[in-house]
DNA sequence: CTAATACGGCACTAGACAGTGCCGCAATCG
DNA sequence: CGATTGCGGCACTGTCTAGTGCCGTATTAG
């Protein structure tokens, strides 16, 4: 759909930049206002395109959001953008600066503007889970696991359970709420409720 | 605005059933679509109402959704209306059943359908703050503050951040995930986030 | 009864936006 | 060079929906 003619047709290339631009500005748009705010008009004027351009490479609005969805950065989630500052408490805080808020800010308001699309289309909803929900559950959980591995913390009773409460409750805050998250909310959260359920080692301690 | 003529004035009254009628059926609707789906027309086939009886009492849109957030039915999550069995684990399980998943089910994709509105208008946040954010963190506030008053648990670090532990992962679960909020998801929750922050009392146990 | 108001249903206006067609220009292949 | 395709910009169509006006009917005060 997005493949450029490279075989030995006549006629000018597809600007393969054009495609990242248009993801990027439908990103950014998103990110500023919400799904049903999203018009092609305003998407194309932000990536410098004209309409055509769009429909040229996605079937339409939904094959477009659901695209830029699926191209959100989320390779700063993976083990190697994570920090690892010997300590899970200031890990957490980490997280929080360079991509993070920024970062994750974006990625929560990303994740709040698709929500009109999600209670409608399947499509969405793997489309989310696969680019944002996942990778922010599975950084946390590798932080606490790796924690636990150096002796830090004893293993959790529900490690699973445990990776999902910064991600939920920083997006029911920043979502829901309407508030910022902040590093005073984070560190409530990591205090008084995730290093809270985590118990030091019973035998040997570091 | 909403005020019924009882003035010594000639002419049919308007019926006080059609408010509730209409605002219902605008909950509805919220509870089943979205809010860019919610149309005036929707809503008064589902009540009943022609348009104008809608218009009549409500400014626009906006104002018929915002009235309709705020008569939210939450008055089962006042301390009266709350579960009191004996251990703070099983008043959480309480919850899961009558009027919560049914109930919360219901809150929580209102919640999300207003979601759209939330990002634009900030008399949106302060109705799903006031109507439903607020009261169900206050439940569980409640529930805690009174397990930890009997001995069943020793006063947590941070009480505001527990108590908002549960409506925050479920919502999370509900909405991004699109998943059922069951008794296996809020047990997992239930045992190892928020009774694996509380201790027991360090001296006298019960 | 008469005047005034509420109600449901229908038709209408106005605006917004998705999607398409066309034009002129740029790039690329043979 | 000529054919073909990409591109931005403009105009157009079709649709959807908020909001309003009108009609016939029902209700109520005086």
């Amino acid at each position: 759909m997005t493949s450029t003619p490279t075989a030995g047709k006549a006629g000018r290339r597809r600007d393969p930049e054009k495609d990242a631009q248009i993801l990027q500005a439908t990103l950014d748009v998103l990110a500023e206002t919400d799904y049903a705010d999203v018009t092609i008009e305003l998407v194309a004027a932000r990536a410098g395109a004209g309409r055509h351009t769009i429909y040229r490479r996605w079937e339409g609005k939904d094959e477009l959001i659901l695209a830029a969805i699926a191209c959100t950065d989320s390779a700063d989630l993976g083990p190697d953008g994570l920090p690892d500052t010997g300590t899970l408490r200031s890990d957490f805080l980490a997280l929080l600066d360079p991509n993070w808020m920024g970062g994750n800010e974006r990625r929560l308001r990303i994740l709040s503007s698709v929500s009109a699309m999600i209670t409608r289309t399947t499509k969405a909803v793997d489309a989310v889970t696969k680019a944002i929900v996942d990778p922010s559950t599975a950084a946390y959980r590798f932080l606490i696991q790796r924690a636990v591995d150096r002796g830090e913390y004893a293993p959790p009773r529900n490690l699973d359970a445990l990776a999902q409460v910064i991600p939920s409750m920083a997006a029911y805050r920043a979502f829901f709420m309407q508030q910022v998250v902040d590093e005073e909310f984070m560190l409530s959260i990591i205090d008084g409720v995730v290093l809270a359920a985590l118990r030091e080692p019973s035998a040997v301690n570091r």
